[in-house]
DNA sequence: CCTTGACTTAGAGTTAACTCTAAGTCTTAG
DNA sequence: CTAAGACTTAGAGTTAACTCTAAGTCAAGG
């Protein structure tokens, strides 16, 4: 159990943050102690840091909202609450969100191939330049 | 050769932003048609899809600024200007980039695999009701 | 010749996502 | 008992990244 103060150190979203995206619902409000104070459980935690990789990967509030309420990952579905859309439905915003993060993913892929090709390409010269050229400028 | 809305239309940059970004020292001055209108070669097409999939990929154009500017991924290097920082600066930009790029793909790769498994599921879900429930809600 | 699409500068407006302030309450530990 | 840290609402301020408007110029095509 954590305190706002000590998940938002864990998670690396201020406690600020962690009270506006209760208040507008990205995430479920926790648990209070005796009703007054936000007990954050490790399950709380995992879920803020798995928000924060979607942010982190460019994925804005709006479709991150999408994406956990009507995709319903990582939240209970299989509690008998009727609030769950249409499987067909889940399934496509799913595959839409899908897509795009692997259209991502290979842009991202490739622009570590041109970087470390780079480097490498850096560190050879480097390496040549130890009797020869000089490196700063 | 691309006036600046064929450039726009094919890299989904607005001319706007082309212009904004060109004024703000991100994108190089392209080539002018007897010194009026910006003439995009393909070049500058796929540097412009290339800053595009950073801004997807989550980096700021601050960031996509240092990147491409010391990191001098794409850009000229090796026509005799003195402009490039030095050899180990680049290393060391690049290297922090680099790491950040691998870290933002290992949560990226983390979502995905999250998203295909529930999808998995769902899709199973709907196979199995064929017979016995409904979907629509 | 006039419309279209390019260009310019300068600056205003917008949206997202925080981020903070005020002004107050409550509770527990020292 | 008081300071620290939790809480509340309501709203103001900030930053990034556009996005657009004004108000004008210029050149080529139908």
């Amino acid at each position: 159990m954590y305190t706002i103060s000590k998940a938002a150190e864990i998670t690396g979203v201020s406690a600020h943050t962690l009270r506006y995206y209760e208040k507008i619902g990205l995430l479920p409000a926790p648990d209070r102690n005796a009703g007054r104070i936000r007990e954050y459980t490790d399950k709380d935690i995992h879920f803020i840091t798995f928000l924060h990789s979607l942010k982190n990967t460019g994925m804005s509030l709006e479709d991150i909202s999408e994406f956990v309420k009507d995709g319903c990952i990582l939240t209970k579905i299989n509690e008998g609450e009727n609030v769950t859309p249409s499987l067909s439905r889940r399934i496509e915003i799913l595959s839409k969100h899908l897509t795009k993060m692997e259209q991502q993913r290979r842009e991202l892929d490739q622009i570590i191939s041109l970087t470390q090709e780079k480097l490498s390409f850096y560190q050879a010269t480097l390496h040549e330049s130890k009797d020869g050229d000089h490196d700063e400028a």
